[in-house]
DNA sequence: TACCCGTGGGG
DNA sequence: TCCCCAAGGGT
């Protein structure tokens, strides 16, 4: 593109962005490198109205990076209960921590030293550049993926690295530099604003783009084959056996490892033998749960023997498992078999 | 590179 | 019900 057409790009999408674009999101109310790393960090691969009340309350309890950093871990998963990708809560609390020991408490304001922090990748640098700094910050993701193979009418898998590499290389491109007179922070909302409220996956309202007229998928009517659609996969289904121990309103569980699935959570005790090889068992229930990249049909029993063997297991008092963090199906499947005692 | 990592909204 | 996919990162 010309440095013209680039202007012009920018200029309009800015323009449109001033009416139609988001201007009252709560990351967007009084951005600092603390409070733009917690909301990217929650927005990965999650939507604006699930996170909003995610990031209401992490803000209260841990205000600052420095209260972050000295958060007990219990207490950070906690929070993050039913968000997913834990990793991202683990990740959280560790750049925090890099924050605090290893740059003095201070964001590094470049992009590169943003992207030595834990859980920060290339997109989330550009994006606290961007949004706590207003500064030079290109940022790459499934709006701007979505916007830009539209826009230009590229195809492909958008995890090939060609494409990616066209789309970082128009990001940098179509970004304006730090001391032009549009502003960084407002150029980077207004993209994502695009591409998640207008040039959205199913139906984009291509009859009110500003962009329609230099849009190169609309000329040719491939709007709706781009971008390319990722190859489908059948999911496979893998089976777990959890064991339930209640007594007395107190339920026995077990910390999960921080490597796999649900890592750093609470969770019921887990076997993968099959159920005939264990004895003295009783059915609890059971229940499914579908992942990402699996399906997961699950059996709780009891079985009376097992329980000793966990000694990284506790009791908690039903009570109190709001102050932990459990796994979405499992904190479910605890409350539907525990109801009749609230009545 | 492709897989792992969660959950929920919306068509 | 099924399917896509959402302000991605780590390995």
């Amino acid at each position: 593109m010309s440095a013209t057409d680039i202007l012009g790009f920018q200029h309009r999408l800015l323009s449109w962005a001033e009416t139609q674009g988001r201007h009252d999101l709560p990351w967007q109310l009084n951005p600092t490198p603390y409070s733009v790393l917690v909301s990217e960090i929650m927005l990965q691969q999650t939507q604006v109205a699930t996170v909003i009340p995610y990031f209401e309350r992490w803000m209260t309890s841990f205000p600052t990076i420095d209260a972050l950093a000295a958060a007990e871990e219990d207490h950070i998963m906690a929070h993050w209960q039913g968000l997913g990708y834990y990793s991202r809560a683990r990740n959280l609390h560790k750049a925090a921590r890099y924050v605090v020991e290893q740059c003095d408490g201070e964001f590094p304001s470049d992009l590169k030293g943003l992207e030595c922090i834990p859980g920060v990748g290339r997109y989330t640098a550009g994006a606290v550049m961007s949004f706590a700094f207003d500064r030079y910050g290109p940022i790459v993701d499934g709006n701007v993926k979505r916007l830009f193979c539209r826009l230009f009418a590229i195809e492909g898998q958008l995890a090939s690295s060609t494409v990616s590499k066209r789309l970082w290389s128009l990001a940098e491109q179509l970004t304006p530099a730090t001391d032009q007179p549009l502003s960084n922070r407002r150029f980077a909302q207004s993209l994502l604003d695009m591409g998640a409220t207008l040039c959205k996956p199913k139906s984009p309202d291509c009859t009110i783009c500003p962009l329609a007229n230099q849009c190169q998928a609309l000329a040719s009517n491939r709007v709706s084959e781009l971008p390319t659609p990722k190859p489908k996969k059948t999911l496979p289904v893998k089976t777990a056996i959890f064991d339930w121990h209640l007594v007395d309103q107190e339920i026995f569980l077990v910390k999960r490892p921080a490597d796999g699935i649900w890592g750093g959570l609470w969770c019921l005790p887990e076997y993968q033998q099959p159920l005939d090889q264990v004895a003295e068992t009783k059915a609890i229930g059971r229940f499914r749960h579908t992942f990402s990249h699996y399906k997961l049909a699950a059996e709780v029993i009891n079985m009376a023997q097992h329980r000793s063997e966990h000694q990284s297991g506790k009791w908690f008092a039903l009570d109190t498992l709001a102050t932990i963090g459990l796994p979405k199906p499992i904190k479910s499947f605890i409350e539907k078999h525990t109801a009749k005692a609230a009545d």
